[in-house]
DNA sequence: CATGAATGAGCCTTCATTCAT
DNA sequence: AATGAATGAAGGCTCATTCAT
């Protein structure tokens, strides 16, 4: 067969890939975009800065390109967290599980997500506001799915929840609290609240 | 003698300053602290970049002292909201709105405390971690005052509070949504939940 | 046999270099040696940028096949317009009239001629000004045989009359006055001060 | 008195742009445009690289006004050059003279003036073409109060004759034929041919 | 108090070229 | 013959900061 390097060369640039990804990730998360150098980037990676230039074209799109497989990613992790979970309120905590777990625990990649992207990226914006609104409509659905009082404002809830989440990585740091058990004390606070029925039970 | 300075110079100095810490904020918020220069933000002052520094001793002490600026003000701002205020639910509605109003309509003052220091700042962070902290123990003095269910996690509650609050700013646009209705609803819906009483009566 | 590659193959080869040439030829005379790049000139002739090692050794090399082919065809478009033509006057209009059209009317390859080459190509110089005096020995040749006054300068007459020429790519737009029409003008003009008798006939 | 230092400052600041100038002119002329570094003018006038924009924005800007100041000499080195000459041959000549001293003995500002500016300055080619047109214009005066034979085209003349002037700088050496004689020598060729008269007299 | 000039460090990026495949 | 990947070198330029005036 001719293609017999492809299923060993294909991979190898993929990898080459992800790991320049997931560094670049870790800078920008730790220094901020302007502040991160392609440089020292480069110099983790183990490879000099000119060669990032042939995965990437600019330091703009390296950024974009971390965003994007973050929210691939987190998009995947949400999915398939509630994949086969029929009960609306169970199919939230589960949400919320994964996307607290992927935000403190999945590493930069994620952490890169909630960086507020800076005006000067207006064409990049574009894309990533439209990544960021696909991944939030999955808990637009979820919600609208949820029996709620009449004329409950769904969408202030939505951003609501988002934010105390997001905000977390904040003040987050490993211990007792884990991003598993704070989905449930929140959703089940959510639910005690608006479901008019006691938490207890999915409380275990 | 040519100009009596002092009851006249003194003003006119911290009305730089102040003009200067406006001015700093817009640029550190609008472009992030790294991709801010010097050189635009003495443009916009009117003054030139080397005359920055008979202010502020460096670009870090600059922003440091737009941070604190900030502070002082949306913690003067709560709490002159909450002073006279009894209820401890209607404390912290009032705490929530004066925030929600400093952070969506106050200025890029406010909105600098809401960009995640960089961690290059290390020592100057201890100083704001210190005042943020002391900003936000308003807030659990407040709720500490709430009566919850026992062995309610009030901390979690503060910092899910906060973080819906703080992210608003990601998404707020002026419009039918005010601060204060968008912290009425907040606070009632956590006190539907929370204090077993309807917050309809809260809710107009 | 898979292919009979050398009937066909060796025109191939010959056309790509010749496809090379002149797009290299247009980016040399647009941008300017330096400033053309090897990428942009593999991207207009639709191959990657390392494939253009395979017919030149460098890019100085490429420069400098481009001088000398178009040297090659500026030699031969003006001996062929002067071969057969016996009067000395005719044969400098003819001789003049060809290195003018092939000049303002001839592409890239012949205004890469004009372009002062940079004394960074050191030894490369040496071969492209052998060269170009070979060229130039022409006019030499054709002048030497007008009858002129005793003593003219000779040499002062050719270097005038080819940096008149020469220069005129820098103004010289398609219009009406034509390169035929410049040339006739410019040795009947030459013609009737140094020649003694009228260019009249020959200015129609 | 104030402005004490004025006097001494302004020179100062005036001497350290017009050496710049200088060796910037010598780096363009020698090296060509795109292959002249700013850190290596920098390093021929004993400043750092970074300094080179206290005067100039930007390279472009730098190569800009080399080519005005050069223009500026040249132009105000032929304008005296005629000045007080009545008869428009001998004005021509003192014109040319003038010019081509510029030219081969003036050094790299003047030459600078001969390298075709780059189509990528675009803007910058409009003040270019407008100091250049002017510059020109001075000789299309002299060429029009000439006495020639009617419905000569002295448009051609005087591109044929600038061409063969600015041509020189590629061939010519110091030595027996001064630019001075030059002109001439030209002049005078000119002269037998279009005036009627000897050039013999003004040949000496 | 203001500032013009200078600077050292660093930045992102481009480039011609090599070489294993 | 072609090319994807890598790279060393260099390039133009920006920046926060200092200091003499």
């Amino acid at each position: 067969m001719k293609r017999s390097d492809s299923p060993a060369n294909v991979p190898r640039r993929q990898k080459r890939r992800e790991v320049l990804l997931e560094i670049a990730a870790r800078h920008f998360v730790q220094r901020g975009f302007e502040a991160a150098s392609m440089r020292d980037i480069a110099a983790d990676v183990g490879i000099r800065p000119s060669s990032i230039y042939h995965h990437f074209p600019s330091k703009e799109d390296l950024m974009l390109a971390v965003y994007e497989e973050g929210m691939r990613r987190i998009t995947h992790a949400v999915t398939a967290a509630t994949a086969g979970v029929a009960d609306p309120w169970q199919r939230l905590e589960c949400a919320c599980a994964a996307h607290l777990r992927s935000l403190l625990e999945g590493g930069d990649l994620f952490l890169a997500l909630m960086r507020e992207a800076p005006p000067s990226w207006h064409h990049a914006n574009k894309r990533i506001v439209r990544l960021r609104d696909a991944y939030e409509s999955i808990f637009t659905g979820i919600l609208s799915d949820l029996r709620l009082p009449p004329r409950f404002d769904r969408h202030l809830l939505r951003l609501a929840l988002l934010g105390a989440m997001n905000w977390s990585h904040q003040w987050y740091r490993p211990g007792r609290l884990t991003p598993t058990k704070m989905a449930r004390q929140i959703v089940s606070f959510m639910r005690v609240s608006l479901d008019g029925q006691a938490g207890n039970t999915a409380d275990r």
